[in-house]
DNA sequence: ATATTGACTTCGAGTAACTCGAATACTTAA
DNA sequence: TTAAGTATTCGAGTTACTCGAAGTCAATAT
């Protein structure tokens, strides 16, 4: 536990340099309570150490990953809390890995429509097609028919005016 | 070209039902004239045809690749446009294509960090290790170190009050 | 005949997570 | 002494939903 990692070191200019994020946004994610011991110079301007850059990197990692605010929170209360909240975390992150692998896949398949989209384009405009595959006319561009469910049939629920 | 695709078969709620997505988002989609053709019953209730799903299912399918819905509004009028958009199609698509791969790639990165976490906290909890490396302390359970630029050196630029 | 149910409509407010600009204050360099 | 540069807080704006209220209409149950 070196102490000059609790040393107040960087300004939030220099901050916003390191971490790419906006002074903005790092003086939001203070101001949640993302970062707990960012300390103040006598001029009340913020001073944040090495040991804050290391909570900064991984409050924005969860972001990055989707975990909303309100639950890094939670998880950084249960950080500051102690060990007892182990299993708890430990729950946290599975569900978050869950999450992350689910999206992981949902763009996969994204990736695949656009390389297909982009193939067709590359065809039309090298002259071997004509636009007829065009969504206004119809659409197979995009991927994944809807799976439509067997009670729904054509037209059964539109009432046609009498 | 077949007419029974543009025929109107579906409420709403069949939409819904159909797609996953919530009455509200649907009309709020319609209301962002992001379905351009869905039609009225006599009644003024929204009707919609296989083609105006072809047409969510795309909408749908750029938003969930993080494509904001003035680009996709762009997109849609370039569609409607005609032929002599597709260069510009195919540029945003290109666009869209590293986008996705970019988000991929990170989503990766951040996947492998959370795994680390979960190995970490499976073996505090099977009493190998204590809590040492709690974020609290010291923190390596969230992966990449930030790196500092050379011209940020200790206290550069913090002010001491004199 | 009337009441309930259910589906639709529009509208307007609320939310999350930024994002930005304005007003203000302080220091230092020209 | 003025300008440049950095910091602060505060409050408003933005995006993409998300939700609920209020109203309308049609079919069904009592």
């Amino acid at each position: 536990m070196n102490q000059s990692l609790h040393e107040p070191k960087y300004t939030i200019k220099d901050v916003a340099e390191i971490t790419g994020l906006t002074k903005h946004t790092i003086r939001y994610y203070d101001d949640q309570q993302l970062i707990p011991f960012v300390s103040r110079d006598g001029r009340n301007n913020r001073l944040f150490s090495d040991h804050d850059l290391d909570w900064l990197r991984m409050v924005h990692s969860f972001r990055v990953s989707g975990l909303p605010i309100s639950e890094v929170k939670h998880y950084i209360a249960m950080c500051l809390q102690g060990d007892e909240t182990i299993p708890d975390r430990a729950e946290l992150v599975a569900k978050q890995e869950k999450e992350l692998e689910a999206k992981i896949h949902a763009y996969n398949l994204q990736l695949m429509h656009i390389k297909e989209k982009k193939a067709y384009y590359k065809s039309v405009l090298a002259g071997q097609l004509n636009d007829t595959w065009n969504p206004v006319n119809n659409n197979p561009e995009c991927g994944e028919k809807y799976d439509i469910p067997e009670h729904i049939h054509s037209a059964s629920k539109a009432h046609v005016s009498p």
